[in-house]
DNA sequence: TATTGTTTAGACCGATTGGTCAATACATTG
DNA sequence: CAATGTATTGACCAATCGGTCTAAACAATA
């Protein structure tokens, strides 16, 4: 019978996922992912099918260890407006931590509208309407509780608190510094205050 | 003595700035721009250098025909509530009626961080302190003038509504539709209620 | 009309792109 | 130990990349 694979897939893949990550679909090369993934071109493609396949199932990566994460962790503290708080410290802090600058690899994709295909571009919105669901149910248990004013849409303030976070994560990879990203944190905050 | 060309430099220009504009500078091939602008391949070296010379040609001219013209059009109106609602309503319909979903050429350029100089880099940058100033001047004068409360602080909420500005031009790209946009148009303006 | 200096035209270049494939290596099964 | 079937390897592929260069076209000047 068959023969084991020689290298760790899933870390090829966490390596694959850092290089699409960064440079995006199309100026990410199979030089570099053969490289950084420290797999053999043919091993690569036996793997994994291909460019394509290989970026869709990094995003999919993506979306289930960092995304789904760090909302699950955030919907278990039980406080709506302790998670909301702390999802925008969060990517404060990885957006500072992170030399390379990467950003949020949904985010970066949503930016290269036009050149995905249905699969890619319907992994992108889903995340996005699960972070919008995560704002928006947030605010009306927070409601519930009374914790947060009932005069506020929460529909319409979730859909403007993931609107402020992809603008952290786009600014935060170029142009606009700590304090400027903190004040753009601040104004998220005051919108349910 | 010499002879005149026999293209419209400009209008090769504009034609060049669409195709960087949707297609970002490394997906941007010189295949294309020769196809689009119609100008033979030596004749657009001779003229504008290269790809990067042009595409920091066809990055200013958008910069000075879009972005500064729209800013003077609303600063010339001596309304700042109205310039700064006008200014959202713009945006929108710009991101309604282009078909090709091609978003701002200055944000687009922001999510390509890192791939760009120094020189792309400023002039991006330059573009967004710009917006952001338009928004802060547009404040103060509304609160001398009593038009807008005053116990709002210009210089955050001017980095909140770059900020919203920036994530309807990306979510336009692709996932959002005209609803969505409008309700983060909407929150842009309640900020300043 | 001959000379001059620039523009145009597109063939051509080496490098890089994503992808393929036949030979080889290997652990498991009989 | 031989047979089996998958994994690995790196040479190889056509296509495309951005860029160069020489010969021809051309209008202005002399």
């Amino acid at each position: 019978m068959p023969w084991e694979k020689s290298f760790d897939e899933d870390l090829a893949l966490e390596k694959a996922m850092q290089v699409f990550w960064s440079r995006g679909f199309g100026s990410a090369s199979m030089a570099e992912l053969i490289a950084k993934t420290g797999v053999n071109r043919g091993s690569l493609y036996n793997a994994f099918g291909g460019k394509q396949p290989l970026f869709v199932r990094a995003l999919l990566k993506y979306d289930r260890d960092r995304r789904k994460a760090l909302l699950s962790e955030l919907e278990a503290l039980d406080d709506p407006r302790r998670a909301i708080c702390n999802f925008f410290d969060n990517i404060i802090a990885n957006t500072l931590d992170d030399a390379d600058h990467k950003g949020c690899f949904l985010f970066n994709t949503v930016s290269e509208s036009g050149t995905h295909d249905a699969q890619v571009n319907e992994i992108v919105a889903n995340g996005l309407r699960e972070i919008e669901g995560f704002f928006r149910r947030s605010i009306e248990v927070g409601q519930a509780r009374g914790d947060i004013r009932k005069d506020i849409d929460p529909s319409s303030k979730a859909t403007a608190l993931l609107a402020l976070t992809l603008a952290i994560r786009v600014l935060g990879r170029g142009p606009y510094n700590e304090a400027a990203l903190r004040t753009i944190a601040d104004e998220a905050k005051n919108l349910i205050a």
